[in-house]
DNA sequence: CTTGACACTGAACGATTGTTTAACTATACG
DNA sequence: CGTATAGTTAAACAATCGTTCAGTGTCAAG
């Protein structure tokens, strides 16, 4: 990662600042009248910096839209964030998934940091709440969360698919010239789910569980 | 606090999911095609309606600066304030446990909400990466993190304990009127542990795992 | 039957906001 | 000396976005 010049980390704490006080990005005219620019282009080029040093991210078009896709700790004390993710616990996570955004059936949330979580804090992750003991031989139980992001399965990957209306957890397998299917870890299942129409919502990072 | 109508409290939750997906609120034409509105005007009906029973706030004319004023769980009833908690993580645990932190032989650290991870922020919780297989039969496994808190344990909890100088884990047995004694939760390895000289480092209190 | 709330359509307006192009200064590098 | 990067000014543009006005339909309360 790039280092940044002493005028970007004013304008990334200001960024940080903004947003932990009013819970909004602020908008470039915002920063302008802040930093007493008189003219928004400033603005645009420093943003534009710290996005291409990788610092923040943007939708380009849209207002108020950034995000700090990083959290520089150390050295620069106006930190104090840690990549702490807040995450959805869904109970069933119904069809579909639209908007990459799910209104039903969440049953709580929780907090952890994205490392030990082994998420990528750009991906919108959710955590689902383990029904079944379909998956006890990978180390899975009732009860247990498991984290889980959104985005295509590789071969051997623990996902949430979609079988039947209900979200289940079991293991992805694709060999390469075969049809995938989807595999239930547990010796007294049947273990081997012929994939029709495969609609996987997540595959698993991490889980969770209370001893 | 007014009362929601169901319509409005599925916006309050789209519009909670949004900020913490994308740590940005949505505007008024995103909210409309995720609930396939034809008009922004049902959108700007709705909003005013939750900030007029004071659920959210907002700056007039500004793009994406509403504001949620209280955090609610599906009930609508104010979510207290989650916890996130600091802990440290050990390789192994260096003898003794003079001030209930060990600063040798810290790995990492981790965060994570306390309710998620079954302790009680008072007490100084740690973690332990776990090495060997000693507690496979528990769902417990090599790399596994587990997470502790420092106080004398019960029967059948799983503890940390200090053996011949290393600290392992351990299920904590102890019937009445008898001697304690630790017990390996793998058919493998011998499953009973006479306790000599006891030392306890604290009980687990979860365990969280990267698939 | 009327009133009022809730939910929504449709179109248009104007302000906010991100973006672009062009030009200027200063500093550092080779 | 030329070139590159950082930082800034200036004016204008176009898309996004919040807002308003006018109207439809439903349903429960009075």
């Amino acid at each position: 990662m790039d280092e940044l010049t002493l005028r970007q980390q004013e304008i990334l704490g200001y960024l940080q600042l903004h947003m932990r006080s009013y819970s909004t990005w602020p908008s470039f005219r915002e920063i302008q009248a802040h930093f007493g620019f008189r003219s928004t282009n400033a603005v645009m080029g420093h943003l534009r910096a710290l996005e291409k040093k990788g610092y923040i991210s943007r939708v380009p078009g849209q207002a108020r839209t950034f995000r700090i896709t990083m959290d520089f700790n150390e050295e620069n004390q106006p930190t104090d964030s840690v990549e702490v993710v807040d995450i959805p616990i869904y109970g069933t996570i119904a069809a579909g998934y639209p908007d990459g955004v799910e209104t039903g059936g969440e049953i709580g949330r929780l907090q952890i940091d994205a490392e030990t979580a082994g998420i990528r804090r750009a991906r919108r992750a959710f955590a689902l709440k383990v029904r079944g003991d379909s998956m006890i031989d990978a180390g899975i139980f009732d009860g247990d969360i498991v984290i889980l992001e959104p985005r295509p399965p590789n071969n051997e990957d623990i996902v949430a698919a979609l079988i039947d209306g209900e979200t289940t957890l079991k293991r992805f397998i694709q060999k390469r010239g075969k049809a995938p299917f989807l595999k239930a870890e547990n010796k007294s299942y049947p273990q081997l789910h012929p994939v029709a129409e495969l609609v996987i919502q997540g595959i698993a990072k991490s889980v969770v569980r209370n001893l």
